[in-house]
DNA sequence: TAACTTTGTTTATCTTTTAAACTAAGATTA
DNA sequence: TAATCTTAGTTTAAAAGATAAACAAAGTTA
């Protein structure tokens, strides 16, 4: 039986730690003085906070030397190196690790191809990684404080990937595994919500509360926020706007459904669509690198078919857009690479498609983030978790 | 400037004092003794909180006749007669009003025909219609604690009403006018978001705690319950689902995108389809009462438009599912009356196009609550508005 | 040098929770 | 029927933590 959080003495130092960490963490360096000014909070609360976290090695301090008229302050400051995080983008063909700071700084990044997705593959590559990269976490505080993982495809709520289609893997529960191979916490999430997280906290989302993050790489995910939160739905398979049906009796999806958005607006349809219309000479390989190359050089072809796939990335948007009627939507993952060709006819169709008041108030960004949005936002996911155990945040996902 | 709310004791009491109101409200009636082994809360704290809620007339006590081997406990009611409020259902041809307890048990009931939208006629019936509801509140300790608006319309975050395309009104400030006649709050919130409330609290959503509201009316809107709270958009003006694209190619609509769903699955569709293929004999005018007993008398041209028109509800509740992964999906409002011969069509669709793990895990549902989804879930949104206001709720909306 | 400012700590007070003791009241049993 | 056991609810004393106010520290300004 889940005991509910009653109003104690202990609660409230924890909750008003908390407030104190938070505001050194987001708005600092801030002196105990500022702090209490902001939050409401006693100076003799905050000193007492402040102390406590100072010992814990979580804030540190450092003399200001610009008086406003009386005392110096003291200035408190974010030890963002307290501790690591690993955070791990895993591709299709490919994995990426990172070791970042608390404040999600990369130090370090490693990135291996994967031949197979076979899973015993796999975790080889992904334990020869993650090990590497703590070999490499300087000596701090509290070492390497978690590892996330951003997986493509269904993270159910225990974390197991339920079922990922381009690895060809069903019911694997990865984050055993590897918890049990480096004995600390592992968190696994859905490629599509770690980018959201991360485009949320560090990237181009970082002042909106409601975000949704369109992650369109061979498929389309999504990444929900809402209120500064992760949604990922009752069984955590929430935002799969991949198989939206866009045309109600279009030709078969793979997932069951008919006419998905991801048929006509992913890198798949980008590819298929090339391969189609024969916009490159016979002999060349049809791959992302050389469509943007060929973009740049303005081979007209390859320009009509971003310029349809953006209209239909579009259409997909304005389904989004009128559910959610988010601050903020974000493309992100490799279709990113294209924005300049993209934009135009993406705008064109939300003018077209919305009504007055969405058109006015959505912003519609790219990733800033690029190929880094989903590990930078799973080694997140891990500090919001280590954070979390201090009792200095709280993560709802 | 907003100050967060900081750790103090004062903080700490509401806190407990909310818990074991909730207790009793929610799992009442209940002993001091009960609610402090189930809460976790000291017997004493329960007895200090108890001893004031009693003293505030929102709750009562009965000594019980039923020991269990000890001293007979005293049971706790909530005091759902401590107060009473008014639930508006602002249709397009008629405004229904309800009075309630503050349990949302409805006491009375008020329905008015509009013959015209103009604002000032609406605002002459709606006037009437409060008076005399609020004649008809019995004596209370807090008398009418608050009126809620259910609006055919977009509602801003000001609680204004945007743009109601039946009413033919933009830019409305309904709530204002209102309150300045009577004196007492008004929350105004959009017809949806009120059945999705109301289902939530007291219908056949009353467990869930992500669950998707659709009403299908004239138009189609959806209400979005996430993690127990009404989720309403950065502008308040999410749950446009009716505009979800489902034909990228299909016929524009008013709104100004293309083959949107509610031009194929509401019942504007439903009596267009109905006309189109003259079901009924010339001289009979087409309505939804009629449709329906054509439908139970066994019109085979009736009964095959809503086997299409559920083909269509369920194609655009795959996109609400995979969207979403919400626990249940409520299909609310006039459509409701159909559910006999539309439950059939669109579990086939669900079954055709859903995902294994979206078919496992999703309840679809009908309304339970009928023509009074709207009213009584603006009458409980005043409530929260009311029990939120002393502190022994928390609204986010 | 004196007065003023700003920063941060110490102290005494206040609120509230809680465990433990206690009162109340009924059931069970010898 | 009296003694014992159970359960419910209140009282009391102790402990935790926030806060205002006093105080100490360390600077600027006139």
């Amino acid at each position: 039986m889940q005991r509910i959080q009653t109003g104690d003495q202990n609660f409230v130092k924890k909750m008003n730690k908390s407030i104190v960490f938070n505001a050194i963490k987001n708005k600092g360096p801030m002196s105990r003085s500022q702090i209490s000014k902001n939050t409401g909070l006693n100076k003799a609360t905050v000193s007492t906070m402040a102390s406590e976290l100072i010992d814990e090695s979580l804030v540190y301090e450092i003399e200001s030397n610009q008086s406003s008229g009386g005392r110096k302050p003291v200035m408190l400051y974010f030890n963002n190196h307290a501790g690591y995080s690993i955070g791990i983008d895993l591709g299709v063909n490919y994995i990426l690790g990172v070791l970042t700071d608390l404040n999600g700084t990369i130090m370090e990044e490693i990135s291996r191809p994967l031949a197979s997705t076979a899973f015993a593959e796999v975790k080889n590559t992904l334990i020869f990684i993650i090990q590497s990269l703590m070999t490499k976490a300087p000596d701090s505080p509290y070492g390497v404080i978690g590892i996330g993982i951003g997986a493509p495809g269904n993270v159910d709520l225990n974390e197991a990937i339920l079922f990922a289609p381009n690895l060809k893997w069903k019911q694997v529960d990865l984050k055993t595994d590897i918890q049990n191979h480096f004995h600390i916490p592992v968190k696994v999430q859905n490629e599509a919500n770690c980018g959201a997280y991360c485009e949320h906290l560090y990237g181009a989302g970082k002042s909106s509360s409601n975000l949704i993050y369109i992650s369109i790489g061979i498929g389309i995910g999504a990444g929900i926020i809402i209120q500064n939160n992760l949604y990922t739905g009752t069984s955590g398979i929430s935002g799969e706007m991949g198989h939206f049906t866009i045309n109600a009796n279009g030709r078969k999806c793979r997932c069951g459904n008919h006419g998905c958005w991801e048929l006509y607006a992913s890198e798949q349809a980008l590819l298929n669509d090339a391969k189609k219309q024969k916009v490159l000479s016979k002999n060349d390989a049809i791959n992302l690198e050389k469509l943007v190359t060929e973009a740049q050089t303005g081979n007209k072809e390859v320009l009509q078919i971003l310029h349809t796939l953006g209209e239909y990335i579009g259409i997909g948007l304005t389904n989004v857009i009128n559910t959610f009627n988010p601050e903020m939507v974000i493309i992100g993952n490799r279709i990113a690479q294209f924005s300049n060709w993209l934009e135009n006819p993406i705008n064109h169709v939300l003018q077209d498609r919305l009504s007055y008041y969405h058109k006015e108030n959505t912003d519609i960004k790219f990733s800033v983030l690029g190929i880094y949005s989903s590990a930078l936002g799973a080694a997140s996911i891990a500090i919001s978790n280590f954070l979390s155990d201090q009792k200095l945040e709280t993560m709802t996902f």
